[in-house]
DNA sequence: GGTAACATGTAAGATGTTACATGATTTT
DNA sequence: AAAATCATGTAACATCTTACATGTTACC
């Protein structure tokens, strides 16, 4: 079986809502998914036109008047497939981080103390900041259809994001105490 | 000011510590800092070369008998000064995240329950050995060098490694409650 | 005799970011 | 008059992964 890469997936995930041109996705992940998955014009215009030649949707352009033309892209049942088998494929990786304040702080002691406290102040602001935005995606979620079969899904990881946030929030504070 | 790579300065920092070749450093890294930061061998060696010529590192060649030849590099004053430099900046990205078990579960309502059950059951399990991963990594610290003035702040990155992981297991827990 | 550890590297390909280019309409 | 929104795209560059290539010694 044929593999593609996680911008492919995403695509294809997208492309079950109703969200049909380039633009709209990038809105739509610019506002749900971004708190765990961003992507560029650059990615999404390359693999859409990937996703035709895959066989794995197709397109239809529609001229509006006084808009520019859009082109709607739409799932084949090959398309659908593909989905649903990554889906049910195990997880490659757990997670990819790379989380620049723990390098910065692992290589701390090569600066004074309260920069390193003024970089995880920072840090924490930057992380209330997040949560705030995850009430703002629950209001846009709850608004957009909150009887949608998806929009549980959302409020999954939603949740994941608030969670380990405030994870990483309580971890500041203990740390900033501590190097005091 | 001239920027260089995030790779560039965890090369930098590393080698303030007593780990001076390129299979030294892919060895520190896959045991201290893997669970936040990842290194291949096709990044360390072309950018251990390119800090040289950059002025930013030296290097010795030693012949040893019996083992390979090796390259010793060493931090110059001006490869201190911009570990320094880039240690007090700005963070450029609070975080990179980029989590497939959220992409997944974002999409899950096209899959069966049990399945996205499992997901999360696997991913609980992956955590799970993270967190054991963690013991290890403070174990090598603390028979390293528990005085030396680095391991306070090693053992701070690994708290933040173990509160979010636990809180994302909790997640995980929660999760499949709610699924049931 | 085989494998693990020590040691350095390259080349190809995948992937992603950023800046640029275009152009109409609507809002401020 | 300027800026934002709608809409599509490319090219250059940066970056990272993977597989390959090479060779010795120590250990089981």
């Amino acid at each position: 079986m044929k593999t593609y890469n996680h911008t492919t997936y995403a695509l294809l995930g997208i492309l079950t809502l109703d969200c049909r041109t380039g633009y709209e996705i990038k809105q739509l992940i610019d506002q749900s998914l971004n708190h765990f998955w961003k992507i560029s014009y650059g990615q999404i215009y390359p693999n859409l036109k990937k996703l035709v030649t895959d066989g794995l949707a197709t397109v239809k352009v529609k001229s509006q008047d006084g808009k520019p033309d859009r082109k709607e892209y739409f799932l084949t049942t090959k398309g659908k497939e593909v989905l649903q088998n990554w889906l049910a494929e195990p997880l490659q990786q757990i997670t990819d981080e790379r989380n620049e304040v723990l390098l910065k702080l692992f290589f701390s002691r090569h600066q004074p103390a309260d920069q390193t406290q003024s970089l995880l102040l920072h840090y924490k602001e930057e992380l209330q900041k997040k949560i705030d935005t995850y009430k703002a995606i629950e209001e846009m979620i709850m608004n957009w259809n909150p009887q949608s079969p998806d929009a549980t899904y959302w409020l999954y990881t939603l949740d994941y994001g608030r969670r380990t946030t405030r994870a990483a929030i309580e971890w500041c504070e203990a740390t900033i105490e501590k190097i005091k």
